[in-house]
DNA sequence: GTTTGACCTTGACGCGGCGTCAACGTCTTT
DNA sequence: AAAGACGTTGACGCCGCGTCAAGGTCAAAC
């Protein structure tokens, strides 16, 4: 057999054969006097070996090492590395078709906007809050909406299972829209104005009331200063509001006596880019490092 | 916000973030007067809604347009492919992990072998057949391991489904030992020994029983020649036989009157590496092409 | 003052499993 | 003798970044 009908015969392609053999994982056969490679059916076998191990996810190298211990004490390990490899994909891949079956619904119904693609509970919530007129609650919004963005073992999702009792209690929606006009009305009040510590104390109030302010096990905090970059978008008075909110409730909550922990910016989770890897990494427990969220 | 702030409160490498500035799906934010680039809470925005549509298994491609067009008419369409794609891949991986879980409960039973990755239906049906002393089995033994490995629609699996009643049906086994052990006795003969017509004779009829000679739809059918390279393991008056033999059954075999269609050999089935592509190829449909097995 | 050390900048290479030219030789068929 | 279907080696492309390399900037610690 020439390079061509080994190929064909085993349904891969010639570059395949050939990369094969650069990789060391399928043997050179003898050349032909023009230089042909001529393959007998000792060669078919072992391509067809190799092929049955690539396609159960064994990488090249893999591979290579089942088939040189000829007794491979690794082949189980191996699959059983791959087979839990598998299992989480297929959890994050029906995880992500969840999402994707409520996003299609959505599209289906009516319009979907920008930020639809944050999580379901957060939509849901922030159909509930509805107040269009109100630049505070559009800036609450874009904050809610980040948050939500953040990987759960970085702070995320800290609020997103009380957005459902929240949304559920008038009361408690009653007085997040009082807030909003509250903060609205301080659009253009100077820094020192008297309304500001009042309001800064009810919302301090209602946040340690209604947000679990309990962080996870191995949760790192906050960083009270990384909330700065965000006030920006505000009126001084409001970022004063803001500010003392915080400062009041990291005063009187217990996460407040653990020490802030900032994780190291220079190596973030791999997140989602993980999902496609199947060969084992160096370290190869997937770290999860955390970040600030506020 | 610097870089590395913006990062870390996204869960990301600073890396990430420029690349996403260099593949224009993150606008670049203005610098300061040292060269750094400051964020600020529109970018975090913007940046959290590119990694939700990633997370959602967008390319940075694909979300690059869902953002530019801002009533992107695509998002739908995209997100339906996506979806059937992880459909696909569910079904692959569950596919795979049944193979692996009846690999790994044969890895803690016994030993397993270097063939035993081949498809379960054929390795009960080799322990069955077990003609150790004879080389006329080993050599069909290979032969049957590399049909199994030979994706479907390239004529693989023709036989598959016959295994297990041939397995159960004693007369049938008995016979395909007697064949055995009567090519094994013409291991020195000469091509002309008047054993051979007989015995090829015996195997067509024998063959034409108990294998399913209609080609599934759609299938190319045999090449007669794609033997040739196989008999080199045999001796000429063994060859001989098996020449024979497909000579009878091609002449007598509604197959035969296919006309023989010999696949592209240069544009073979990109196989299991279609497993991980979420990406929309050009071509898109999954062409499969088929390659002679005999 | 200076020296860490943590951050920022641009730029280049690496990864896996091949696909896809390019530039050329070889063999068969017309 | 020309075409065209094969073979050969070699190099670049892909995706989403990780990971140096070789610097510049800035605050805190000595």
């Amino acid at each position: 057999m020439r390079i061509g009908e080994l190929a064909a015969l085993l349904g891969v392609s010639t570059r395949t054969v050939r990369y094969y053999h650069h990789q060391g994982v399928l043997p050179e056969p003898p050349r032909l006097a023009n230089g042909y490679r001529e393959y007998g059916m000792r060669d078919a076998v072992a391509l067809a070996r190799v092929r049955r191990l690539v396609e159960l996810g064994l990488s090249l190298d893999e591979a290579r090492d089942v088939i040189a211990d000829d007794r491979s004490r690794e082949l189980p390990e191996i699959l059983s590395e791959i087979d839990s490899d598998l299992a989480r994909q297929e959890r994050e891949i029906q995880a992500r078709r969840t999402r994707l079956a409520k996003l299609m619904k959505r599209a289906e119904e009516g319009t979907l906007g920008p930020d639809d693609t944050a999580s379901p509970a957060l939509m849901d919530f922030l159909q509930v809050i509805e107040a269009p007129a109100s630049k505070s609650a559009a800036w609450d919004r874009e904050l809610l909406v980040l948050m939500d963005s953040i990987p759960p073992a970085h702070g995320g999702e800290l609020f997103s299972s009380t957005f459902e009792s929240m949304a559920t209690d008038p009361e408690a929606m009653a007085r997040g829209h009082d807030f909003y006009r509250r903060l609205d009305e301080l659009a253009e009040a100077e820094p020192g104005d008297p309304r500001i510590a009042p309001l800064a104390a009810a919302l301090a109030e209602y946040s340690m009331e209604h947000l679990p302010l309990d962080p996870a096990p191995g949760s790192p905090g906050w960083d009270p200063e990384a909330i700065e970059p965000f006030l920006e978008d505000l009126t001084p008075a409001q970022a004063d509001v803001i500010r003392r909110t915080i400062a009041l409730v990291t005063e009187g909550a217990p996460m407040a006596t653990l020490p802030f922990d900032r994780p190291d910016p220079l190596r973030p989770p791999p997140a989602y880019a993980a999902l496609r890897e199947s060969s084992p990494s160096p370290g190869y427990a997937p770290r999860t490092a955390a970040a600030p969220g506020w």
